[in-house]
RNA sequence: GCUCCGUUGGUGUAGUCCGGCCAAUCAUUUCGGCCUUUCGAGCCGAUGACCUGGGUUCAAAUCCCAGACGGAGCACCA
């Protein structure tokens, strides 16, 4: 059929060609976008740390999607809980930085913190609507007569007292535990989990911001989330599916005023490979304090910062994570798609160097000038690293060939093990190696060398490199030949660098 | 216990709405070949999947029923 075309037509195949169903995003499209002016959207981070690997899905999802739809992206710091989830003040900073670094500039940026009259004034036109009723039963209980769908004694309060328990709630003069406010819904709903919520209660410590350190009648997420997606005008919440029900429990909000839900996507759980650390804030933070990670960017930690440290380009983690698409079932994310991201952005430019760990000395004979190594094998303008191997050679152990066999020294030649840890060259040439009997190895010249530390996610090894390493500067992304891709940390007399991949 | 959602190779994803062109896409991983004085990259190739059982149909990954398995929620957390 094709090739009846081809001789048809060709102009037609090319155009077939360009035309072609292949999609520009792996992502699928947004449910009735057509219905909206523009496509708007949040993300919605609590600051109470870092970023994560898990946070990631967020920004690069929703930020692709702007991207694609040309759409707006409020960043809204969902930090109404300053117990339990306290927030860090350091995180707000952080999580911007982590948003930038994965590629994306939110439009606004919104702090809920800041909005508590707006969601108390919101809270006001509900209970008069009477929506929303002023209880002070234990949370114990009200569990048992939720499960039971029976109402609570102060399901019939009068609009009247409603209105003035819970202007006694945001004057401060009740204290925690005592009275919430919740959203009537129905007790005989078939999910438990929608029965008349809480969206209001009282918090005695003081949020860390000084702006909102005044306030202890704090709404809930539901509440507070309900009301700035529709003051910020979202048409789109996309999250995950942990905030399933979320929905479900807000319309009654919606309903009460009158507005209209928008459209809502949901994702599912993801894991992450090759971290014995698991993908959550508080057990990263245990362990931080605990002294068994470095900090949030050390290696072990699956932490955006600590990628970033390692080398790891946002853009690699955002193709992943876009790449994972919104399926509403679990996941597991290959760190293996991320490193192949990665090394498609960084191996041209990396340079390469030897690093010999935990190096064997060995003498050499026979070698009469300095060998030539090409910084980069792809680019021969970058010339050449030059090795003297004329005062001996360090070897790795793994790479010492037994005696009376050979190996090739990289740039060098061949060279045969005899006794008294003495290595002699050979005058084999490369058909050696092209045939399979002679491996070719890396090595660095006594005596002319750099001390390194690789920090790496299984552990930290120390080495000696070619002394030519120290001429990186810090930041730049090396190639230490057979062993991976690293980053440079920091370059004293001896050089911090941090393992990406292989 | 109640409610909701899901199940395509090791991993992720396309296809499922509107059954046939699906002996199932693309990527990653692993393995092999070519090339390359390493590794990586590149090129070529291989391995490998429709949860199970019924039903409807000329035809089922796709529709229906049942089951299994997995996930989420039922917080005065987000």
């Amino acid at each position: 059929m094709r090739d009846r075309l081809t001789s048809i037509d060709p102009a037609a195949v090319a155009e077939l060609e360009t035309t072609d169903d292949t999609p520009d995003h792996s992502l699928p499209p947004l449910p009735n976008i057509e219905e909206y002016e523009q496509v708007r959207m949040r993300l919605a981070p609590n600051p109470n740390a870092p970023y994560h690997l898990g946070h990631a899905r967020m920004p690069a999802v929703i930020g692709t999607y702007k991207e694609r739809y040309d759409g707006w992206m409020l960043c809204r710091f969902d930090d109404t809980d300053p117990e339990t989830k306290r927030p860090d003040l350091a995180a707000y900073d952080q999580i911007l930085e982590d948003v930038a670094f994965l590629g994306f500039e939110p439009d606004e940026v919104l702090i809920a913190s800041d909005r508590l009259e707006l969601y108390y004034d919101h809270a006001r036109t509900v209970i008069d609507a009477g929506g929303a009723y002023t209880c002070s039963c234990p949370a114990g209980e009200f569990s048992e007569l939720k499960a039971a769908g029976e109402a609570c004694p102060h399901r019939d309060t009068p609009i009247d007292t409603v209105n003035k328990e819970f202007e006694e709630m945001v004057e401060g003069v009740v204290s925690s535990g005592e009275r919430v406010l919740r959203i009537r819904s129905e007790l005989g709903h078939d999910n438990p989990a929608v029965r008349d919520w809480v969206a209001f209660r009282m918090v005695d410590t003081p949020h860390p911001r000084d702006e909102a350190k005044s306030y202890r009648c704090w709404p809930l997420l539901d509440f507070q989330s309900a009301i700035d997606d529709h003051l910020t005008a979202v048409t789109h919440i996309i999250r995950g599916i942990d905030l399933q029900d979320s929905a479900k429990r807000q319309r009654y909000v919606y309903d009460y005023l009158d507005w209209t839900y928008p459209e809502v996507v949901h994702w599912g759980r993801v894991k992450v490979d090759e971290y014995d650390v698991p993908l959550s804030a508080s057990s990263i933070r245990e362990l931080i304090e605990a002294g068994s990670l470095a900090g949030w960017d050390d290696p072990r930690a699956p932490t955006i910062a600590s990628l970033r440290r390692r080398g790891i380009r946002g853009e690699a983690i955002t193709a992943a994570m876009v790449e994972l698409g919104t399926s509403t079932s679990s996941a597991e994310l290959s760190m293996s798609w991320i490193y192949s991201n990665n090394r498609d952005l960084i191996d041209t430019e990396a340079p390469r160097v030897f690093l010999v760990r935990e190096g064997r000395p060995f003498d050499l004979e026979g070698a009469t000038s300095p060998a030539k190594v090409p910084v980069h094998p792809d680019h021969d303008d970058r010339g050449v690293r030059r090795l003297d191997p004329r005062d001996g050679v360090l070897l790795e152990p793994a790479d010492v060939p037994a005696l009376g066999e050979s190996v090739w020294l990289k740039g060098l030649g061949c060279v045969v093990r005899g006794e008294d840890d003495i290595l002699s060259l050979t005058d084999d040439g490369i058909e050696v190696v092209r045939d399979g009997s002679v491996d070719v190895i890396h090595w660095v010249p006594q005596g002319d060398t750099q001390p390194v530390e690789l920090r790496r996610p299984t552990g930290t090894v120390t080495g000696l490199a070619e002394a030519g390493l120290s001429s990186h500067g810090t930041d730049t992304m090396v190639q230490f030949e057979r062993i991976g891709f690293a980053r440079i940390d920091e370059q004293t007399e001896q050089t911090v660098a941090y393992f990406a991949h292989r």
